[in-house]
DNA sequence: CTAATCGTTCTGTAAATACCGAACGATAAG
DNA sequence: CTTATCGTTCGGTATTTACAGAACGATTAG
């Protein structure tokens, strides 16, 4: 294995770990490594498992929870009967999206708790009451944040 | 169990389930679900594993490591060789500050994937520039925004 | 000193997870 | 029709994880 080829692994072991520490499985972070470097970027299920040396089943699952994920999108057949994906485009910005909405479920949570101490010592609700701005702001912040961030995508493309 | 009691174990097990897509353990979420309602906000580590109905053993790991993410402080004893704990202030800010900077942490990744394109056709690096420009942003919005965070903690308390 | 009680840590266990290989159904080629 | 080659799915295995219980050292009360 060349040099070039190590470089390589390491971008997609890192893609790897980052995706793990976002709790997709380390497998999914190396197809996704893969499907941001290769080239062309649109790769069939089989070029995948080749260039990771991993197993169709592997491969076949992560694309698709990939695809879930909005993070990669199936791609038309270069050759016949095979399936290729590719990165979706705004993928990120999705991803982050969706990392954000989970993030502002806690503002109604939050809510909810504030109804318990409903009545008591204002002390005793501080707590709570930093959750819901801190999440209530995520939520309104983000919506703007999105916006500006696809109207710089926008430009580029 | 009454209603109070079963809306606040509802109230805590959803912060437990909040911090489990989170990546921490269920237990680390039910103890802090239990600091964000209790009445006092300090409650020692006996308290909890009643109330929770826990092992000591998960009630005093998961509370150095909720301390260790920064979303409880140690508190002082109320009662004699008791280790008392309590929500921190700013936890949850703290909190988002950390997820942050993971995330931002695919900045340098998509960089070092970019200089593995270098030379190559402008379509193959799409995806990466989508990458740096998403995180770059990332990074530098969300300061300015934890700022304002800060400042609107400021002036409530 | 002895006994009790605290928090920590080690060990064990049940459950979840990641991954692989094999079996399978579908489709296309010979 | 037969065979080869897809992608999916099922079953098994090894690793990791969450949690509890027991053992331990430290501290205080009697």
């Amino acid at each position: 294995m060349n040099g070039k080829e190590l470089e390589e692994r390491s971008f997609i072991e890192d893609i790897a770990m980052f995706c793990e520490k976002m709790g997709l499985p380390r497998m999914a972070g190396r197809v996704l490594g893969m499907l941001l470097i290769s080239e062309p970027p649109s790769q069939s299920l089989n070029d995948i498992c080749e260039r990771l040396q991993a197993s169709k089943s592997s491969v076949s699952t992560m694309a698709r929870l990939l695809v879930g994920e909005g993070l990669i999108e199936p791609a038309p057949c270069l050759m016949p009967r095979r399936d290729y994906f590719k990165f979706r485009n705004g993928g990120w910005l999705e991803f982050m999206r969706r990392r954000m909405e989970t993030m502002a479920a806690l503002h109604a949570i939050a809510d909810r708790g504030l109804e318990l101490l409903d009545g008591k010592d204002e002390s005793l609700k501080e707590r709570l009451e930093e959750a819901h701005a801190v999440f209530e702001f995520v939520d309104s912040e983000f919506h703007g944040w999105l916006y500006r961030m696809e109207q710089r995508g926008r430009r580029k493309s």
